[in-house]
DNA sequence: GATCCTATTATTAGCTA
DNA sequence: TTAGCTAATAATAGGAT
């Protein structure tokens, strides 16, 4: 029952070591980057979808989108039939890691 | 040249009516949302892939994926070969908005 | 092991340049 | 336009539950 809390502590943008913490951070990260999605899409009327696979051994698969994954990433990749506005989506502004 | 500088004010999590800020509030989020994703991926080694389509008018599309947004997403519409680790695979865990 | 707590860091809304 | 500033809010690391 000690009250003295540690708080947030700074964090590098490092690859962490394998630990029992990576899980939970993976998940909190998750949650957090989804939050900001769902914001994004809320606020200013963004579609997005977004996959992600779970770091090691579990290697799950979570997603989140609006409207969905397959509509989005078909017309990302130029599967699609024209839209009805067909500006803009020849000039794909990559920004890959 | 006022020095008082107002500094943030909360927002609520709705739809913004078509002002001219929707565009640069869109843009900052869009670079916040791609920012948490790099740091989910170095930290955790997660992969993703994000595809987003800017609203309004323009239309553009942003993507940010490691490693390849049409891998990830092939993957996770089980387009792939089975993966060396074929566990976790199907049972996806949707959280589409 | 998912959720809560909170001190602390990280992000950002509105402004300015 | 795009970029920088900073007060203020939002997110979260480590611990507790």
């Amino acid at each position: 029952m000690p009250r003295r809390r540690k708080g947030r502590k700074r964090v590098d943008i490092v690859k962490m070591e394998n630990e029992s913490n990576l899980q939970v951070t993976f998940s909190k990260h998750r949650a957090g980057l989804f939050k900001k999605a769902s914001e994004l899409c809320t606020l200013c009327g963004a579609e997005i979808a977004i996959v992600v696979f779970s770091p090691g051994k579990a290697n799950k698969v979570y997603s989140f989108s609006h409207p969905s994954v397959e509509l989005l990433v078909d017309r990302f990749l130029g599967r699609d039939l024209p839209p009805p506005n067909n500006e803009g989506r020849h000039n794909h502004l990559l920004m890959n890691h």
